[in-house]
DNA sequence: TAAGGTTGACAACGAACGTAGTCAATTGAG
DNA sequence: CTCAATTGACTACGTTCGTTGTCAACCTTA
């Protein structure tokens, strides 16, 4: 039992330990966001990271473990970005929508395996459906928050269902390359399903 | 070498066989629809139907081919919902809206394990997210037509993906028992998407 | 230099998978 | 009744998985 932090060619244990830690959580980045959701196994990690099974379970105690840290440390960034985004755009729902898919737009584009990760493996993967992991809950959240004032409660929730819907069916298939269009268009898409959505509510 | 059909029990060789790939079929669909993608092997298949593996490879020569036997005959009773619900409405924009969406609740109130294999194994399944099968294609093929006279194809290209994933949402999301919400007011909702959508070309 | 913390390569267990094959028992046709 | 088609139970091979354990090689500190 190692009481004290011996360090070790140069750097200290913990910091080594951390550093596989980071290694492993990259790699099941790289795996969970290249489309093959099962394929994010101990071994095929291991591998990847040229790592020994050993030092799989010295960080995490099961692939559940590793998937949802993954997914987490995704999902806390996006949010992250996306409440910055809106904290620090104009005072209108234009100007909060447009900065939250710019955001958005741009944190996808700028690591599409993030958004991939967002998008798709909540459904795709066994680990994160089981438990039964909302896709793109920070949109939601921001979705909901601005349908507050209006219409009821049931129209209110139908609505944020289908325009997180919409928002990620069009990501995916800007991610998959299946929707040929600028970024601009993108985003000028985006903002306009997001404010078209109260217009539902005849 | 069975030249002839010889009747055997009453039925011929050919009937039992057949008989065997509709089981195998339903078991698929069974296995397919209850959310436990990764869980229809060949193997629980069998079990499931009570055949043995030799009668899979009699009717199937893969994993992959008995997965799409069931996702095509699926999605080919759909279309021919969808069609003929169209067909025999009304013929404004509306009617047909809610024709569509009308024979589409039906069919997925109706089985939902169907629902489940159209909204959610295109993308859950490997072998059928690894071949690009797209969400509710008879859907996105009526949106792309009612779309047809607006707009230019870029943004009839968006919007159809909008609103094909905001329908997969909201149905998911019934199916799932998230959207806690009357039978009518869900084909209301979507029918209501269906027609605004057209709204979105500002 | 000796001791012990640290690392890497690898074996091993039980399980599930896809796929193919064997063989005895059953069954209808001639 | 006899024979061949048909069926079902079963075995088998090779692969991958999650997880744990072993053991020799390393490196630092005392």
């Amino acid at each position: 039992m190692p009481e004290a932090a011996r360090t070790w060619a140069g750097t200290t244990l913990d910091d080594r330990r951390a550093a596989r830690r980071r290694l492993l959580l990259d790699t099941g980045l790289e795996l969970l966001g290249t489309g093959s959701a099962a394929a994010v196994s101990v071994r095929a990690v291991c591998r990847h990271a040229r790592l020994t099974e050993r030092y799989f379970y010295e960080n995490f105690t099961d692939r559940d473990e590793l998937v949802l840290a993954v997914y987490d440390e995704v999902v806390t960034e996006a949010h992250r970005a996306l409440v910055g985004a809106v904290e620090s755009s104009g005072p209108g729902p234009r100007q909060r929508a447009e900065a939250a898919v710019r955001a958005f737009v741009a944190l996808i584009l700028d690591d599409p395996r993030k958004g991939r990760v967002l998008l798709l493996s909540p459904v795709t993967d066994p680990t994160l459906s089981r438990r039964g992991v909302e896709r793109l809950p920070m949109f939601a959240a921001l979705v909901r928050e601005q349908l507050a004032d209006r219409a009821d409660e049931e129209d209110r929730e139908m609505t944020a269902t289908a325009l997180v819907g919409a928002l990620a069916n069009v990501f995916s298939a800007y991610l998959a390359g299946t929707l040929a269009v600028s970024r601009e268009r993108l985003t000028a898409h985006c903002v306009r399903l997001v404010l078209g959505a109260n217009a539902l509510h005849s």
